[in-house]
DNA sequence: GACAAATGATACTAATATGGTATCTTTATA
DNA sequence: TATAAAGATACCATATTAGTATCATTTGTC
């Protein structure tokens, strides 16, 4: 049972590198280099980092990406929506079913309250946290 | 994204009727003919649970399941741990690579402390607590 | 003892998600 | 204008999830 997806992992140590880089531009070639990930793999993850308006991309030769917002406002919880869709830790199938009040379903109310906790710790991680301290 | 997959959502809906149920043991038909579940999956899903000594079963006719430890003592966790394995929110793939320090991975550490919040959580969540209020 | 109704064991299948590849097009710049 | 970059898109392999199917075994009842 994993909560993080292989793409959100490569995504998050692309991140990483673009942020703590000294160049204004970060080639997916660059990358694939430190970061040893396929490249295709990686490239892909890159356009839709910069769909999303997370990376920017320069297309053309001396091209690469850079980051589109600070990095203090790049949270994993935001990577993880955007590789793996909404966190919904469980869609309450209970309806009519196990539930005797519908309206009242303390299944749901308790995984709700965990994926809330979830949602929280997610959304306080930046990757500017995680490469300030040399993480 | 999700938590919890249909075998856990399907062991909780069961386990929760056997454990209301007035009877002392409940048969797959039954449990099938309320939870509206498929029977050969669901039947699968009880044989499980038997050899995992959730449910104690009985063979032949008027057979069926009941409780082998008591509703209090079976927690979310278990059941998710059963069908879903250990929870392992990441395997940090980020050794060598992003962080400088590998005994000091602030990714691997802080998604760390969210397990360490999700386990406890769910380990506070009873099938006795799911419906000794109507849930 | 035969039958019916239950679980046990086990093998198979279908659908979906995950983790990639491969190829061709477009763009910028030296 | 060649080259090195990203963009777009289609494809593929594997693993996981979800479910089926079948036969064997057990046990209560007539």
């Amino acid at each position: 049972m994993k909560l993080i997806t292989r793409d959100t992992d490569y995504a998050i140590r692309a991140l990483c590198f673009i942020a703590q880089s000294k160049n204004d531009k970060v080639s997916a070639r660059e990358l694939v280099k430190t970061l040893r990930v396929p490249k295709a793999f990686l490239r892909k993850i890159l356009q839709i980092l910069n769909k999303k308006g997370v990376l920017k991309s320069y297309k053309g030769q001396g091209g690469g990406f850079n980051l589109a917002i600070p990095a203090t406002r790049i949270f994993l919880l935001d990577l993880m929506k955007i590789f793996q869709g909404p966190l919904e830790l469980n869609q309450c199938t209970f309806k009519r079913v196990v539930c005797r009040d519908v309206k009242f379903c303390l299944v749901k109310k308790k995984i709700d309250n965990i994926q809330r906790l979830v949602m929280q710790e997610l959304h306080n991680i930046s990757i500017a946290a995680l490469v300030e301290k040399g993480g």
